[in-house]
DNA sequence: CAACAAAAAAGACACTGTCAAGATTGATTA
DNA sequence: TAATCAATCTTGACAGTGTCTTTTTTGTTG
């Protein structure tokens, strides 16, 4: 009956989750510059200082969000690479367009998850990189496969981790500078995919 | 005789770039996050809001510690692509060897040059602009050589802009990955530019 | 020398993250 | 059922921040 967004309980219930999703809304609409603790409490209807007693920290906070973002991140990848009605050069492709996208598509969220903020050193919560490293382990094994089949241009030594990491650094640093306002003509992000794409496939 | 930094004359003289120096030197020493505006002017040895006389805001004082950055990273790729004394094959793993080497040596810097900050529709200076695009531009024209030299592994079909748009991204994501703490092991930088330089040549 | 404009300072405001101390509640145990 | 206790939430407070407005000081110019 009365479903209206007015604190009226003291214990608010699931006050993590809320906080995780309202969060997560104010990242995708206005960007992580207008995330404040502060004003997500008010959003959620709930002190300053209620969000302590579930995250450590902002950072943590930060970190409960781009989990989410890793799990998607995970799934697209694996979904991608195990379809059967596709070939192995297409299937690289699908890679390389959908991470892009993926990029493009939540720019704040991707922003937050590549960020050094949540990465540095003593700041990245155990449960976060429990999450992310599956999700960049899983680049590796793509890669090998890909490699095992001749379908990429280089020389018999290099190693299956060294060339993930290639790849992998070309689609992050395409989603970057785009993302953040370097490659100003979004129009031909398809083009930039697939010339990426063309300069890896061996001939 | 009395060198000491104690603020002495109430017109300081050279402000503007004794605060872009200062700033400089407390971005490099505890990153970006530990340059405020109220702490910069503490150090010069003036008050508060002194720099809103230089710069329009904290934005303004930021793209012109970034110019400095682009004014070094186009001598740098200038000067090693011109140099008589090595093949083109060599100049072209230089240029990736030397651009994740510059933004490795200088972490804080590269990280403002290209962080979202700046660059944001409304942030970025004309100055600030007006520096990096010929940066920018550079590396197409170096693009633009290897191609025409049958250096890279691509089709015909290819244009330079987004050729060098893949090589940009591909170097500016690893130099990322790495000063954000995403790849966490330092001490393979140079296999991985290595393989990088293989992925690309064409054989 | 007087007038003016540039440069610097001081006051103030609305934010921010975070901590400490107290209030309220639901669950557990006696 | 009643008492206890820990989890949860609120309020007050502090030290920061960027930036605006008003006032003071200075160098320059007519």
């Amino acid at each position: 009956m009365t479903n209206i967004p007015i604190k009226v309980k003291y214990h608010h219930g699931d006050l993590r989750t809320s906080l995780l999703e309202v969060a997560s809304k104010m990242l995708n609409e206005s960007g992580i510059e207008e995330v404040s603790l502060r004003k997500l409490a008010n959003r959620v209807g709930v002190s300053r200082s209620a969000p302590y007693h579930h995250f450590k920290d902002k950072n943590a906070l930060l970190c409960g969000i781009a989990e989410e973002g890793f799990k998607q991140l995970y799934l697209m990848n694996k979904n991608s690479f195990n379809s059967d009605s596709k070939s192995t050069k297409e299937k690289f492709s699908l890679f390389i367009h959908q991470y892009v996208k993926f990029a493009k598509s939540n720019p704040e969220l991707y922003e937050l998850m590549f960020g050094r903020a949540i990465w540095k050193p003593q700041n990245s919560t155990k449960a976060l990189r429990e999450i992310a490293y599956p999700c960049f382990q899983y680049q590796v094994e793509m890669t090998k496969k890909w490699q095992k089949l001749k379908l990429l241009n280089h020389s018999e030594e290099d190693n299956a981790l060294r060339a993930s990491q290639v790849l992998w650094g070309t689609v992050h640093g395409i989603a970057k500078l785009l993302i953040d306002g370097i490659y100003t003509d979004d129009s031909h992000v398809e083009e930039i995919c697939d010339c990426a794409v063309d300069m890896f496939l061996a001939r």
